[in-house]
DNA sequence: CGTTTGCTTGATACGTATCAAAGTTGGTGG
DNA sequence: CCACCAACTTTGATACGTATCAAGCAAACG
């Protein structure tokens, strides 16, 4: 049965990611049927803002974008998740409803756990905390930084931030440049910097007229680095 | 010696909070000698962004604004701590500088854990980690808030929700309305809602004008709850 | 008292949202 | 292979909210 296998060696990628490094051998073997991967399509959402908190997830592989939708249909990225973060980890703690919706932006898979699973794990194995803690300081440091870009930054300096970040998380160099290996829209950008698509747009429009970045099969290309740091730093 | 009895009852009182609470007795008479309580005069900074993360703190009385710096001299609160809350988690557990200000906003009373003691205390009692997670979790959640504000919401809207938080966190009732507890300057709330002095000064004017909220002896109160949700809720 | 610090109001400029309309691309089925 | 549709992208004109600069005012303080 060779969907069995993969599913086998998919959930064994697990055993090297941080909450369960702690583990031992023994320790392992023993929760690891509490574990199922799952596979998820581009634009798909693995839940929604406002579901109950089912499970949380551990990515293996893809990139996750944690969205609010506004009232008035807007919609706002607070994060990118990439593989080896966990999702979901506010509701499941808590056990309230995600408080966003996770949207994967390319081909994701993920381990899930169950909620009472998890809290189960938690429980026995303690030093499991440890990994939840690091990934919820990253967030908050995540969503400071963004709060401040917000606040003191305009679009243009917001989107060179935003680039660089996407081009750390998943760049590749090519000979056209660092190219962002993520099938982002433009309203996705926009949801990322707070802003409209027209002016994003607009924005990007004008990188690309001096020969900052580029889009070249709807992936976005940076040609400049050094020009988009500049950017992204000029305080003022 | 009544002032070491003041300091000792005072330590006494962490007991009763959180990332305590689930220590036997005899771990807690073990662990006590490591704590000591610090006492900071409004306005005074408990430590500054960029500084060594030496300590953590433990909120017994009073409140603490986490503050951010920008190079142009701004500044912008992140997130308003009250008592049984933890400030200086991320700096201690990661051991990188405090990413962030705090700054008391009156006269604030806190047991502080040195670094090392807390990651050893940590490593020896792991359930202290659920306290921990459940303060991240509360403050990823109001930065996710506060990120949705910034973007949708217009500077009334943003003080509106402001106004209310402060008022939940340290609200009095008084024959005059529901007063806030807190000595805010205007540049206070300016830089908890994202904006300038003078826009923050023109908002208020203009609630007070309508008889939503005044100022009485420098402190803001409420004088129409109802009509301030409305306006903090008013989705266009 | 004079000086500082915080508060207030006014005039103007700028960045971005909004509304509108046209161009582009990729996929689907005839 | 082409026609068509839907989704995405692009550009333009205009309006609005807020920052900025400037100046006067009030209250606190040594």
């Amino acid at each position: 049965m060779p969907s069995k296998r993969v599913q086998t060696a998919s959930v064994e990628l697990a055993r090297k990611i941080p909450p369960f490094t702690v583990l031992s051998q023994e320790e392992w073997e023993e929760i690891r049927s509490s574990l199922y991967v799952r596979r998820y399509e581009e634009g798909t959402f693995l839940f929604f803002e406002g579901d109950p908190p089912t499970a949380l997830y551990l990515i293996l592989e893809g990139h996750i974008a944690l969205v609010r939708h506004s009232p008035e249909g807007r919609d706002i990225v607070l994060d990118v998740m990439r593989p080896g973060n966990m999702v979901g980890e506010l509701a499941v703690f808590e056990g309230v409803p995600y408080s966003a919706s996770g949207k994967a932006l390319d081909c994701v898979q993920v381990v899930a756990i169950p909620r009472d699973k998890f809290l189960h794990l938690l429980a026995r194995y303690p030093r499991m905390a440890t990994a939840v803690i690091y990934d919820l300081t990253r967030r908050v440091r995540h969503l400071s930084d963004l709060v401040q870009s917000l606040v003191i930054e305009r679009v243009e300096q917001r989107l060179a931030r935003i680039l660089l970040r996407l081009a750390k998380i998943s760049g590749e160099y090519t000979d056209e440049g660092w190219a962002i290996n993520l099938p982002l829209t433009r309203q996705d950008l926009a949801d990322m910097a707070g802003t409209t698509v027209e002016t994003a747009i607009r924005t990007l429009s004008r990188l690309r007229k001096e020969g900052v970045v580029d889009t070249i099969h709807g992936r976005i290309v940076i040609r400049d680095p050094e020009r988009l740091s500049e950017i992204a730093e000029t305080s003022e």
